[in-house]
DNA sequence: GCTTAACTTTCCACCAATCGGAAGGTTGGA
DNA sequence: TCCAACCTTCCGATTGGTGGAAAGTTAAGC
């Protein structure tokens, strides 16, 4: 299967597959005569699991290290749960933050009557 | 006033500031005879104004969109609400992402026993 | 067999919003 | 006068790709 096939397959770009394949992260199985890079079976699944990781927000860093875990018949969960509990506290960091500053900018757009005069309250705060 | 002054005054790095000079968003007030960037009251207040525009969130172009109705005296508070409240959506459309992501993420580590054994949730969701 | 479209390759540049560092000039105090 | 602590510009790295150019390949249709 060529790249295009590979990439349709778990719905990403075929730059983002392409890049994937510079980075290391996921090697195409070979290449054909004329250098196409060519997607078997296995370079697909994890192919795919790269593409599910990165949907839940595991930087690339993160991805290579579960993709190492998932190929290792020997890995112990406790190493997979690590790594999301991580992504886990990102995750929540980030939400307390956007909280914060949603609390903060809503409070001020609904002080701000929006009208055509120069008065406004967003403004005045950020002065 | 110098960079470093400017930069202490609003709590920004000195290489933002000169960041901020480079790409015309708050222009020093001048220059000395050595070509140092003098800041005055007025650039300091559009620097301030910019740094807690950006611990807003806002973008770079939103911040160049806010400091010129900022200027503006003949701005109606209409366009400045407008901004904000793209801004709250933007906000708004990534809590929703997060807390997807979140609950996703959370249900399988909470299904993850997290011991020596190789089985994982995680590792299964994602193959 | 030939044309043509739709692939593929590599390489280089760009995005946001900085940060880090090198090389060299300036300033102010002991 | 010397030295530390500034300042300058310029170049490169970051993250995770995307866009495009130039050139080679493949497959279908005529």
């Amino acid at each position: 299967m060529n790249i295009s096939g590979a990439a349709k397959a778990v719905e990403l770009p075929v730059k983002t597959v392409r890049y994937y394949a510079d980075i290391g992260l996921v090697s195409p199985a070979g290449r054909s005569d004329a250098g196409y890079r060519e997607y078997d079976d296995k370079a697909l699944r994890k192919l795919g699991f790269v593409a599910r990781a990165r949907r839940f927000g595991f930087s690339i860093a993160q991805c290579r290290e579960l993709l190492s875990l998932y190929e290792d018949a020997e890995r112990s969960s406790a190493e997979v749960r690590k790594i999301a509990s991580e992504r886990l506290t990102e995750i929540e960091a980030k939400q307390r933050e956007l909280a914060e500053l949603h609390d903060a900018l809503a409070h001020l757009v609904s002080e701000c009557c929006g009208d055509g005069r120069p008065d406004c309250p967003i403004i005045d705060y950020l002065s």
